[in-house]
RNA sequence: GGAGAGGUACCGAAGCGGUCAAACGGGGCAGACUGUAAAUCUGCUGGCUCACGCCUUCGAAGGUUCGAAUCCUUCCCUCUCCA
């Protein structure tokens, strides 16, 4: 490989990584590292850090997976970390509630869970897992202090989301500051040349540069992603705010929350989750963008490919079906299964206790109130009264616009 | 160590001896509308009961009272300022 070729190879390079990217910082690291790279035949050794308290992943995760994807693509080593020490003393900064921490049992199981989903997105059997607790369950006191005298306390609390509590008052526990020092020193460990993050994590990821350089490291290049906004189109994507969509959701449900999304949102969730891989839905995107197009159309594809991303065409096929009869045409779901409902030696059971026992109701005051809202159907005829009785025979339940049932009274 | 403020339902936030299952907002659920949505409008939003009513709930535990989210005591937790 001539010189030129090297160089045109990495400038292809980096616009790949950008195209995903929010920004990435220290390029001009990252550029002769490429071209090493490249020259050495030797893979970069590309990290990301992640939390085995949380194992399940939602598309907001996924949006700097597929940047780990490219990496990966371009040949790159992917090295997830896994901050099983982290975990083990348990609150993670930015949270309000202090985790539990974590037995190590538990973060094995989760670790598992972790890269299973993972595979989902990128090639689960050629990435490289790692644990902080190899090198910090060593660490010594006086190697953590000396680690920690490397920056400041002012410096610290210029991190936004600490600058942010401190401000309104939030409470911040000492040993949280403790944990930008152990993700940096994790670089360090590792030997990272990237390291990949959300942009909440840009505080985090840049402060392990300067401390790689204090440890006589040349400094990682940082890619950092956008993070996706959540299903209420307000905040980012979380699972404890109720606005996320699982990869592991059943497809049904993933391509019901996907056309959920105001089209607004649609749009952004194509340029976020589509920048490598959907260059053929450009011109519909803008379409819809500029107020023409087929919003619903161009909906029902986005969702269609997520559906296939994380499970397989087929399933993308079904959930679709099963979107436009249930939801578009307000029909019970083909596959719902019958089960029975025992009459108990009586001639006819409470609805409401039928509701209840198939948990299609929470409790029968919220039953009655679904009744009295004439959310509740039987066989397709509304019914309102709360003392309706149901004597033997099959019926297809309904109680509000998505909970279904099929039952036997006998 | 001192002074002050505060901990209320899923969240934010009123209430400050009975009329409080607890205003209001957000969220959630349902109905209307719609291209699925979003937005908007309307209703509901602790549990048990056909119902009168009953049970659990206002940081925790005790206490005062016919009666407490509201008063007292102790304890736990958070924030601010001072040292």
């Amino acid at each position: 490989m001539t010189d030129s070729d090297v160089l045109r190879e990495v400038d292809r390079q980096i616009e790949r990584i950008r195209a995903g990217a929010e920004q990435i910082l220290g390029e001009e690291d990252l550029r002769p590292r490429l071209a090493a790279a490249l020259r050495e035949k030797r893979p970069l050794r590309v990290k990301l850090g992640c939390d085995p308290s949380a194992p399940d992943l939602h598309l907001g995760h996924t949006v700097v997976l597929e940047g780990l994807r490219v990496f990966q693509e371009l040949g790159h080593t992917p090295i997830f970390l896994i901050g099983d020490f982290t975990a083990r003393i348990g609150d993670p900064s930015g949270k309000k509630k202090t985790r539990p921490a974590l037995d190590p049992e538990a973060i094995r199981r989760n670790t598992e869970t972790y890269v299973a989903q993972v595979g989902r997105v990128l090639d689960a059997g050629r990435i490289e897992v790692r644990f902080n607790g190899e090198w910090m369950d060593r660490m010594t006191s006086a190697e953590m202090v000396q680690l920690c005298s490397h920056y400041t306390v002012a410096r610290i609390l210029e991190r936004d989301d600490f600058a942010k509590r401190y401000a309104s008052g939030e409470p911040i526990s000492v040993h949280e500051f403790l944990y930008p020092f152990v993700q940096a020193y994790d670089s360090v460990a590792l030997r990272a040349d990237v390291e990949l993050g959300g942009t909440d994590q840009t505080f985090n990821l840049l402060m392990a540069r300067e401390v790689q350089r204090t440890y006589g490291q040349p400094a990682q290049a940082v890619v950092v992603y956008p993070l996706l906004v959540g299903t209420d189109g307000r905040e980012k994507m979380s699972k404890s705010l109720g606005n996320a969509i699982g990869i592991t959701d059943p497809p049904e449900q993933m391509y019901g929350k996907l056309m959920s999304i105001s089209d607004d949102l649609m749009l952004t969730y194509i340029d976020r989750l589509g920048a490598d891989r959907w260059p053929d839905m450009t011109s519909a995107r803008d379409a819809v963008a500029k107020g023409g197009g087929d919003p619903l159309a161009l909906k029902q594809e986005l969702a269609s490919r997520l559906v296939a991303r994380f499970y397989d065409e087929a399933a993308a096929g079904a959930a679709a079906a099963h979107f436009r009869r249930v939801v578009q045409r307000r029909e019970a779901p083909e596959d719902l299964a019958e089960r029975a409902v025992p009459l108990g030696g009586s001639s006819a059971i409470a609805l409401l206790d039928v509701l209840q026992q198939l948990g299609l109701i929470a409790s029968k005051a919220e039953g009655r109130r679904l009744l009295a809202e004439g959310a509740v159907q039987v066989d397709g005829e509304r019914v309102d009264d709360p003392a309706a009785r149901l004597g033997p025979g099959a019926y297809l339940l309904r109680a509000g616009r998505r909970r279904f049932a099929r039952v036997r009274v006998a």
